[in-house]
DNA sequence: TTGTCATATCAAGAACCATTGATATATTGA
DNA sequence: TCAATATATCAATGGTTCTTGATATGACAA
């Protein structure tokens, strides 16, 4: 949906950026940038307790960031694209603005 | 520095990344955009309790997303621009690459 | 069918984070 | 000086998040 009001940007923003604010999780995505893998694999890689891993890839997942996949016994996981372009987004959105880089202001405030 | 370790890295990341994720200091950024702005006027915008802004400030100040300026009674707050460029490869870094955006994985793993 | 493996979920506790109200500090104007 | 204003910090509390170990579920192989 292209139209949203502001408050609701904010909301999804403070998601997203939850989402990657711990480092297992920044592993996880790290593990996931070339393609999709199993659980068993990312456990392998991770070193982490299996419910440990199970807890942040849904923390990912209900943010949007990833999305799963069931083969038989395994279940894989991969990034989920379009979540890197909201959050480039949002970045863009709190960028300070050309006039902020450009004026320093002098004028004192409250008065 | 331009060199770093992976960990550093991360560590950087995510905590740039639990600066952003709170809604208020989201709104807060978004406030100073245009330019800096005295505490005052931060908070008659936000319409919050003194101490809750001056909290999440000093979030934002400690993780190096905004600076400070102190001027006679007032004290100034503006965007750190440069926080705003890790972030940008903060994101990148975690981007899908382009192997994984056009590989389907299909052969099965853990076997 | 039974056992085993892959994964998810749950419950309890620890650690962390946000909010509030109270108090401290610094600056200025009277 | 004194009082008022702007801001920061502190202590207490409630809420959320993370970790761990235990248990559940579902798929497969023997």
């Amino acid at each position: 949906m292209a139209t949203m009001t502001r408050a609701a940007d904010t909301h999804r923003a403070a998601g997203l950026f939850h989402a990657l604010s711990d480092e297992t999780r920044l592993a996880l995505i790290g593990m996931l940038r070339d393609g999709e893998r199993c659980v068993c694999e990312l456990q392998d890689s991770l070193g982490a307790a299996q419910s440990r891993l199970s807890f942040h890839l849904k923390v990912l997942k209900d943010a949007g960031v990833v999305n799963d996949r069931k083969e038989g016994r395994w279940v894989y996981y991969a990034l989920t694209p379009d979540a890197f372009g909201e959050l480039e987004d949002a970045v863009a959105e709190l960028k300070p603005s050309r006039r902020a880089l450009a004026v320093r202001r002098t004028s004192g405030c409250c008065d």
